[in-house]
DNA sequence: ACCTGAACACCGTTCAAGT
DNA sequence: ACCTGAACACCGTTCAAGT
């Protein structure tokens, strides 16, 4: 009689947490961070809202979701046999492509590295960059030191070349990356150039430059200037001019 | 008797962009960006949510008008003498000095810097990060990777130290650096060695570190590998293994 | 000119109620 | 167990109305 099977149990669950993350990104490269409400997720997966707290969480939970599942994307790839600076500079544009395809995923990096070092995106960025930097022959001390270097200015680069939509005003300057850099630099070359110099002589270089380039050569400039600095010690470099 | 002589004109004006934007520093110090709401604004001011739409702008322009005028504060710090790379030295400093004390500019200087390039802070920055680079006898075809290497170093170096309080779980953590930190170290060291080798023997450090030291350190590096690149000129660096 | 504050159109989140 | 969706406590912004 009883004799209870363990049937399917006639599930009712209808909802994925996997299908909402999924959800959650498409909402999110379709619009930018704005578009990610919790109305709107529930009505495109024609379910109430309480479901999506009940599977996933609050909309700060769906955010750390949707970051996780990307970046663990681009941590997953191989780097084996590569050499320790190789490795670096893949997961660095890994990242940056990452950030190409999905721009709202610069801030929500920034706010994982910044408030959940318990987490896996930051520990993964950490130890994988980490791990090639001790396989670079930096003595011990360095470690740490030169891997937050790294991290933060991939962090700082990722933020900036996030093709968010600037602030509607001025020139009619659309969501593209391109015709962005070019009203820039057009309004660079314009600026005086005695309050400006640099500026007004460098606006061609923006107009012309490339982001992915510059932020590899970004990633160069650093490894060597962690690499030199394994000959010459501690020198001086103190608190600059602290008054 | 129409004299008209210009009288004071009774102005009915009693609330100035000046002390509304005080006060807006006053909120975000006090609680953070999301302390930031038009009807709390009102009611410190003692007026109405539409006087503040009226001197100043949205909420958005509240929050530009704050960071420009903290960044602006540190930009107009003299500079003169020093060289190049002190003043680079000494202008990330201030900034990471004032993000320390006002820990929302982080995050504010983020969005200044990628969706206002015609803005004040925008071109502060890189005005006189840049004019630096330029006096350090790098070949002018490296001016703008390199200003553009520091800058992005810099906004990541500012966002990973913004002490933005963690989100609450886990051990009590406080909006302490210190408390937060040693929390940190503790999470690590008791990772699987295996799984995360570089984070589990890193995590004494974690603890020790010095954010701002960290900081100037990782300046200190960065300018290096500008200085060296100037003797090496074109060495194959492109895409990493673009596949 | 300058300010008031109610009204509007949204939010995220909760939770009794249903199945 | 899983989901619904009304209700609650907020938001930013606008704008007729006042002085």
């Amino acid at each position: 009689m009883t004799s209870s099977v363990r049937l399917p149990s006639r599930t009712n669950q209808v909802l994925s947490r996997h299908g909402i993350v999924a959800e959650v990104t498409a909402l999110l490269d379709a619009g930018g961070e704005e578009a990610l409400t919790v109305r709107a997720l529930a009505e495109r997966l024609s379910t109430g809202s309480g479901a999506i707290y009940y599977r996933v969480g609050p909309r700060s939970e769906l955010l750390n979701a949707a970051t996780e599942t990307v970046v663990e994307d681009v941590l997953a790839r191989p780097g084996r046999g590569v050499s320790p600076s190789q490795r670096i500079r893949d997961l660095a544009l890994g990242l940056f492509d990452a950030v190409d395809e999905h721009p709202w995923l610069a801030t929500q990096l920034v706010n994982q590295l910044t408030r959940r070092p318990w987490g896996a995106v930051t520990m993964g960025i950490f130890e994988t960059i980490g791990s090639a930097v001790r396989s670079m022959g930096i003595p011990r001390p360095r470690w740490f030191d030169a891997t937050a270097t790294l991290v933060h200015f991939i962090l700082g680069a990722l933020s900036q070349n996030a093709r968010t939509e600037p602030e509607s005003s001025d020139p009619g300057a659309g969501p593209d990356r391109g015709e962005f850099l070019s009203s820039v630099s057009i309004a660079w070359r314009a600026l005086d150039p005695d309050q400006f110099p640099f500026l007004h002589e460098i606006a061609d270089d923006a107009a012309e430059h490339d982001d992915r380039q510059q932020f590899v050569r970004g990633i160069s400039t650093i490894l060597r200037g962690i690499e030199v600095a394994s000959d010459a010690p501690t020198e001086q470099e103190q608190g600059a001019s602290d008054a």
